[in-house]
DNA sequence: AATGAATGAGAGTTCATTCAT
DNA sequence: GATGAATGAACTCTCATTCAT
């Protein structure tokens, strides 16, 4: 792992468990095992380092969302792996997911447009046009669609993260996505 | 409107616009049109008025959307009444919802425990156990019920907010509704 | 009691309890069951009010001190009679000792000159010079007499307060008051 | 000298100047001419810096005055050994003194017990215990026996810091030395 | 490249004082 | 006379950032 790597996964660590507001440069390059002035060697500011942060956790979930993915695919087996890929990773990664999610909800936290805010839903988004060709879906508004996906995701990991469920279950992970594709499809 | 609530409104206000990590009490004095000093007259600290502001709203959303439930009603019908009032309290402070979902997922923000965080659930579990009884919904894990409920629901109000889709509108509400009351009963 | 005194006692309570570092305005109101405003009806201002507490406070310790003093009796009575109501004095209001050496001891606290301070020591240099036109004591220097007489009784007086001691005991007043005379005089 | 010690340096020289009361961090950190932020990377806290201040000259204190006593020498000797280094650390380093009288009488000010205004003590308690084992102190209670070391000194001290006498002059303080030896002996 | 002491603006909070009631 | 809500300057302390080493 590169020094960058490090001090970046430090942050992650960090924000997940003590939050935005908490995070203090100080506190990050210890829990990096660097001097502080070494952050700013990788990263022209705490701002800029955050940011950073965003976009390479978004890349690693769109990466491996759209794992498996392929076009000529029936839509159904897109939309299980693609879902399946999704809570594998929020799963297997729950400071990504809370990262996201505190990233995503403080306007001008560390980003001038909200644009970025929904890179994550890039995925989602692909999806559903992809299911739109093979008009698979119920007839709904598209925002209402990735909401509908999307939502019960998030949902379903702010209380496993804060102990209310374990979502780790596979059972429960697929019956999270059955339910889904039915809400959106209207079909078993 | 007291003074203790000028200064609220201007902390909601402040949150919605800058978030949580630009609130000072030297800007909140400023938006409430108050010395510094006077807000410490109605709270002990700037985390006491954060958390005197969550539970008002937490107090005031529940309230909302227990209007016109009524037990002994058909389950639909609670159903349709709660999830809109939920929608229209939102949409029609959308602040509030920043604020909540802010709150809900800054860790230790200015809370020792996460279970506050799920007091605005609370209506979403009242109605689910009210349909348990009645035998209505498909056969689920009752957090992934509450999901498919309350996760659409944020999940739409982020994007109107961030003004990717207008939430305001009737139709959209209401296919809101029909699709989450699918979504959990299977019936149209 | 008038409200004026109620107010200086309370500050003397308080004075005495946490120090001249801990002293509010507001505590002190509470502590006197007056609102802050009414503080400022009888005192300019804080250092006002302090600097007129200690000058009451040296009033009543000098008429205290020289009751019973009278030019013409014999030196010896006098220095007897004045250190002990000295002790007296302190014992039964050690707030006022204490609040006096803080006073003494913090420059510039509440006050311009450090004249003041030694209006204590009033009457211990009217005894001395009542002494010497008797020939009474040692050959030394006044200020040297002085510190000898007072000195002790200060030292005394804060062990006691600081529960090293009891100085309330007769006997150990006695035995200051006989030790004092002994080192300024040489005679029994 | 270390910068740890220059600030020391400027607390002591303000906290004689203007007193606790008016000891404010910003002040400290002009006197010493740093930063503000600087001072917290060598002290947690005012109360914490005020504190090490405190024991660095009680120790210094301390050392002075214990050079030269020792146990198989006679008492008059170690006693006009001990008395003249006090004297002389005292005029030498008045602001010394200052401070660790505002110290010992602040109730409170950054201590939570009145124990270690005592420390201060330690030297004229051991030349104490060193005599009762001679048998050449007059019989008196241990504590007025310190008082009538230890009290004539402050009170000069002060007097000299007001400018009401000179105790710089070596013949001022051998006179007191003498007096004080006299005061507890009975003996010239 | 790496360090961490140093910075000083700005944070949350307190408090002597005022003044409309 | 008496009140106490309101003020804002000043307090202690933090922290993103810099720079000499």
């Amino acid at each position: 792992m590169t020094k960058k790597d490090t001090i970046l996964h430090a942050a992650l660590k960090l924000v997940t468990k003590e939050g935005f507001y908490h995070l203090s440069m100080k506190k990050l390059a210890e829990e990096a095992q660097v001097a502080v002035g070494t952050t700013y060697l990788y990263f022209d500011s705490k701002e800029k380092l955050i940011n950073e942060l965003y976009l390479k956790i978004v890349a690693d979930f769109t990466e491996m969302v759209m794992k498996g993915f392929q076009k000529q695919k029936p839509f159904k087996d897109n939309f299980f792996t693609m879902l399946g890929n999704a809570i594998d990773f929020y799963v297997k990664f729950p400071d990504c997911f809370s990262f996201i999610e505190q990233y995503a909800l403080s306007p001008f936290l560390f980003k001038e447009t909200q644009e970025e805010n929904f890179l994550i839903w890039e995925p989602v988004f692909a999806l559903i046009k992809n299911a739109k060709k093979e008009n698979e879906l119920k007839n709904m508004h598209v925002t209402l669609c990735a909401a509908l996906i999307y939502g019960p995701l998030t949902s379903m990991m702010r209380m496993h993260i804060a102990g209310k469920v374990d979502f780790s279950k596979k059972a429960l992970q697929d019956e999270l996505s059955q339910m889904c594709w039915e809400s959106v499809t209207g079909r078993k």
